[in-house]
RNA sequence: GGAGCUGUGGCUGAGUGGUCGAAAGCGCCGGCUUGCUAAGCCGGUGAACCGUUUAUCGGUUCCCUGGGUUCGAAUCCCAGCGGCUCCGCCA
């Protein structure tokens, strides 16, 4: 969420900002409320001095009837004070519910626009969109002519949008795994396997909403517990809290962990196959900042991103995404689109990996703080979180673009290690 | 899952219902000392928020969390959560 003192200051520039995310907010009526709430809060303050006044001086009063005539007034304080709490809460709560629908602020640079079709290609990867002189299949049909992926099990046993990896695919998925991991190690990430599940308030604090009619969210029945739909949720949420030393920062991290997604309202939509699916192995990066460094991490995400992509000889570009087209709590976020030579009609770029400066939004929310040495007080931690990849659309972009017309499908170099072979046959 | 113990400041650890934001030690910061010398001495040292000022000063809140009792709760009561130990179960 974003700083009260900053919207109420900057009002006209939060309007606009939710205007151009195209978030509707009533920032006017919250700017109001605050006063209220403001006036509110000192009235609390002042009769509670004067009850804490009160009771000090019981103590000290010897006379039976005196001390009756004090503790008389205290206690009318007290409920003065309730009463006025009371009013105080509902402004708060008020004021809160706007606050939380407000996303973060935007960087300058971001292009203005409704949705994806108004983000920006700014570059392309080092590998060139391969040219097939042959009919080609899409990762559905070869998963299934060369048994790597069962969706009719998954179905049978969890429902659509389940499946099981076999074979080669399950070679290819650790391998991945094997991949990312060790290139960031080699960059300084701490790696860590977080849990698959994580409190309601920790979902909060990253910005998922848990529980709603389109949420994406599953829950546990009987506890606040939740399948955590990226570890982007848990890595945050291990600093709730918290204040670290600045001198510790960054602090980069990369998660391992799986990722449950309800995909409500995600039907029809270009889906097929494991482009959008309810349960997937991805390995994130995630990163603890200082407010200045934070610009300069999302840049070196991005670059790592490409790094991976292009040491898997997977064709794609990186857009900076529109306005319309962030999540609340990105303040810029970059994607990577592989070439998917599968989708559509005759490929189509396919969204693999993302990239965001959530800046302060998610650490205000989950109180993770920095202090800096010799000075007083504390100060917002800055978040970003990039994928490293996404397993089931890593494969997608691998089956696609590396199958060959004898109906194999080659490995990737950097995966041939792991996985024991170069080619996938039947 | 069951039983017992336990949860205080960056850490260790005192704490009688009122004078406790909280002893002491460690750590940290500043200064002094330089014949107790990989030391000694003195002083300082939590956070959030509100108001005032913007060098400051005043106030409210915070002793796991949430309720309750009370004029007044770190201290009493209830519930929850975490930790430790033992038992059961299990990968």
């Amino acid at each position: 969420m974003l700083d009260r003192k900053f919207i109420v200051d900057n009002a006209d520039a939060v309007q606009q900002n939710c205007q151009n995310r195209g978030v509707t907010a009533d920032v006017a009526k919250l700017v109001q409320l605050e006063q209220e709430r403001r006036e509110k809060l000192n009235d609390v303050q002042d009769l509670n001095r004067q009850a804490n006044e009160k009771a000090k001086s019981i103590g000290k009063e010897k006379d039976p009837d005196k001390r009756q005539a004090i503790i008389e007034e205290g206690r009318r304080l007290r409920d003065a004070k309730d009463k006025v709490q009371q009013e105080h809460d509902t402004l708060e709560k008020q004021t809160a519910a706007i606050q939380n629908g407000i996303p973060n602020m935007s960087h300058p640079d971001v292009p203005i626009g409704e949705d994806d079709k108004s983000n920006l290609e700014i570059r392309r990867g080092a590998t060139a969109i391969p040219e097939f002189s042959f009919p080609i299949k899409d990762h559905v049909e070869i998963g299934e002519t060369l048994d790597l992926i069962d969706f009719e099990s998954g179905a049978r046993v969890a429902g659509s949008g389940f499946y099981f990896l076999k074979n080669e695919a399950v070679l290819l998925e650790l391998a991945l795994q094997q991949y990312a991991v060790q290139e960031l190690v080699a960059e300084g990430f701490t790696p860590v396997v977080t849990p698959d599940l994580a409190a309601t308030e920790i979902l909060h604090g990253t910005g998922y909403i848990p529980r709603g009619p389109e949420t994406q969210i599953y829950s546990i029945e009987n506890s606040n517990l939740n399948l955590v739909a990226t570890a982007e949720i848990t890595l945050g949420g291990m600093l709730a809290g918290r204040t670290v030393d600045s001198a510790d920062l960054p602090l980069k991290m990369c998660g391992i962990s799986h990722c449950f997604r309800t995909e409500a309202g995600a039907a029809g939509r270009a889906s097929r196959g494991l482009f959008r699916v309810h349960q997937f192995t991805k390995i994130e990066m995630f990163a603890f900042t200082l407010p200045d460094q934070s610009t300069q991490i999302l840049e070196e995400f991005c670059d790592l991103e490409c790094q991976i992509f292009d040491g898997l000889a997977i064709p794609y570009r990186v857009v900076d995404t529109a306005t319309g087209d962030l999540g609340g709590p990105a303040y810029r976020k970059y994607d990577l689109e592989a070439w998917m030579p599968g989708r559509g009609d005759g490929g189509q770029w396919g969204e693999v990996t993302s990239t965001s400066n959530c800046t302060d939004y998610q650490a205000r929310r989950l109180n993770a703080r920095y202090k800096l040495k010799g000075t007083k007080g504390t100060h917002f931690l800055h978040t970003l979180n990039g994928t490293a990849i996404a397993i089931s659309r890593a494969l997608i972009a691998i089956l696609e673009n590396y199958q060959q017309e004898d109906g194999s499908v080659g490995v990737p170099k950097v995966l041939q290690p792991w996985v024991g072979k170069e080619t996938i046959r039947v």
